[in-house]
RNA sequence: CGGGGCGUAGCUUAGCCCGGUAGAGCGCCUGCUUCGGGAGCAGGAGGUCGGAGGUUCAAAUCCUCUCGCCCCGACCA
């Protein structure tokens, strides 16, 4: 109900908690056309903040942006068998241009692979040539049957990596490199831990050696896959050529790799840290960090107080303690014709950080009263040197933030031993990450996945592993031959 | 593509069964009073009732066709 104040809650509806949080909060909007939508200026500059981020880390480790074109030739998505089985029933194909049919059919990119490593064997003769190490940010499309507005929508905007190398150890080290930025992007900037770990041969990228994934836990303990990276091995150099001279004078395929996260980040974040009240932004990903709402009751006051938060606007946000370039955002709210309670709300829906309220009280104090989104705290802090004690907060926030989801997710996961029947149950109720041993058959896992709509989301890495964990095949009692993590998931 | 809902003002919708001048709440505009957790009063703007055809003296309402959207399943970042 739009017009209503309340959101529906988490527990009575979370999916339509997530449409409308999405909606109200003017992430996004949809589009006349079905299956796509509209980022809106709050969305998109969520985005923006996490493309700066990850585009630094990109580039710290020697990545450069390149854009290669919407359009490829049909024929090339053919060249990589098992790449074409994945994606050709979600291809969109164009088929007239210039009000005439075309003679080959173009499609606009699912993803990029081909048509890049097509210009990469163009470009590469000698080992010297390598690595290639490239990124893209990019639109791609994908004919999805079944959309929800930023997880899972028929065109998305991402960023894909995609890296040519000499040996297969040095493209493995690049997968597991990116895959290591990407958990970090999302543990400290997104507050959304994720546990790594590599795909499954069913769930692995059509045309992929190996793929690796960052998994996080919704708040209806569902899987949300946020991000992966792809070993390709020589799949796609076969296909297309990609060849160099070796240092001992012979010709071979280069190793490639692909890695990628989208804008479905953002429903992630909305569903990781969401609450009742709509959105909560970390604080590193916030386009406003703090919001100031100056309170006043005559027009005399009015004008004092929209002057004091400009004042103190300009307090933080000549602050350089974070660095010349990295200032507070700062945005403040003197509206006229709504009352500061109104504003409250509304900042809250958009999941600003941090709240100053600035009235005559505070002033003859020289202080702010200031609120928490997170937790809903609430504390009086002095202007005397406020940028620094604001600052220190939201880095309180954003660590806070983390632990929560962090906690969240523990405490809906089994790590103990389960019996397949409890399994059931479990994915038929609230749903859970589980820890349980896998014989590593497909059949097993396609069974389970028929049976109970659960997947095996990854086999974590090392450190996520539980400890002494089982040592059989949850299905079948057989011993296990991994550690697999079973979730539903979006 | 199957199943289920729904199209009436920017949003949420009443009216439809039983045909007779299209209503409300929220939002928006103007003014006054308000303003430390979702303001009050007064005035005002805004609708070819998704579209096409039909029945009828008369259609939001009845009939036929059509388009679109949302939700639930099979595929996926």
């Amino acid at each position: 109900m739009a017009d209503d104040k309340k959101l529906t809650t988490r527990a009575a509806d979370f999916s339509e908690w997530y449409n409308e949080l999405v909606l109200r909060s003017q992430l996004a909007d949809y589009s006349p056309v079905k299956g796509s939508m509209v980022i809106r200026p709050n969305g998109y500059g969520i985005w923006e903040r996490m493309q700066r981020a990850l585009d630094d880390m990109f580039k710290a480790t020697g990545h450069q942006n390149a854009y290669f074109p919407l359009f490829i030739p049909e024929s090339f998505l053919k060249k990589e068998a098992s790449h074409v089985e994945g994606f050709a029933p979600e291809v969109a194909v164009v088929t007239h241009g210039g009000g005439k049919k075309l003679e080959e059919p173009l499609i606009v990119r699912p993803t990029s692979e081909t048509i890049i490593y097509h210009m990469f064997a163009k470009w590469v003769q000698s080992y010297r040539d390598l690595p290639i190490l490239m990124n893209q940010w990019a639109n791609v499309v994908r004919w999805e049957m079944r959309t929800r507005l930023f997880l899972r929508t028929l065109e998305f905007l991402w960023q894909e990596g995609h890296t040519a190398h000499v040996t297969e150890a040095e493209a493995e080290e690049e997968t597991l490199k990116i895959l290591g930025i990407y958990r970090s992007f999302m543990d400290d900037w997104m507050a959304m831990p994720v546990v790594t770990g590599r795909k499954t041969d069913s769930e692995r990228f059509a045309g992929a050696l190996r793929t690796y994934s960052c998994e996080a836990m919704m708040q209806d303990n569902k899987a949300l896959q946020a991000g992966t990276s792809h070993n390709l091995g020589q799949n796609f150099a076969k296909a297309f050529d990609l060849t160099f001279q070796t240092e001992s004078g012979e010709m071979a395929h280069a190793w490639n790799t692909s890695w990628g996260v989208s804008t479905r980040m953002i429903g992630g974040l909305v569903m990781t840290h969401g609450d009742d009240n709509g959105l909560r932004i970390p604080p590193r990903l916030a386009p406003i960090e703090i919001v100031i709402v100056p309170i006043w009751k005559s027009d005399e006051e009015r004008g004092r107080m929209t002057e004091a938060a400009m004042a103190l606007k300009a307090q933080l946000t000549d602050w350089t303690g974070r660095g010349a370039t990295d200032r507070l955002r700062v945005h403040v709210d003197a509206r006229d014709g709504m009352k500061p309670g109104a504003k409250y709300y509304e900042w809250e829906l958009r999941g600003v950080p941090l709240r100053f309220e600035l009235g005559p009280k505070d002033l003859e104090k020289t202080a702010v009263f200031a609120a928490r989104r997170d937790t809903k705290e609430k504390q009086s802090l002095a202007m005397e040197g406020l940028p620094a004690t604001a600052a220190a907060l939201l880095e309180r926030i954003q660590a806070d933030m983390k632990e929560a989801a962090r906690a969240r997710r523990e405490a809906n996961s089994i790590r103990e031993p389960i019996s397949y029947d409890r399994f059931k149950e479990v994915m038929a109720g609230e749903g859970a990450f589980v820890y349980a041993g896998w014989n590593a058959d497909p059949a097993i896992e396609a069974r389970v996945k028929e049976e109970t709509k659960a997947t095996i989301r990854c086999i974590p890495d090392e450190e996520f592993r539980t400890p002494n964990g089982p040592t059989t095949c949850m299905v079948t009692g057989e011993p296990a031959k991994h550690q697999v993590i079973w979730a539903k998931s979006y």
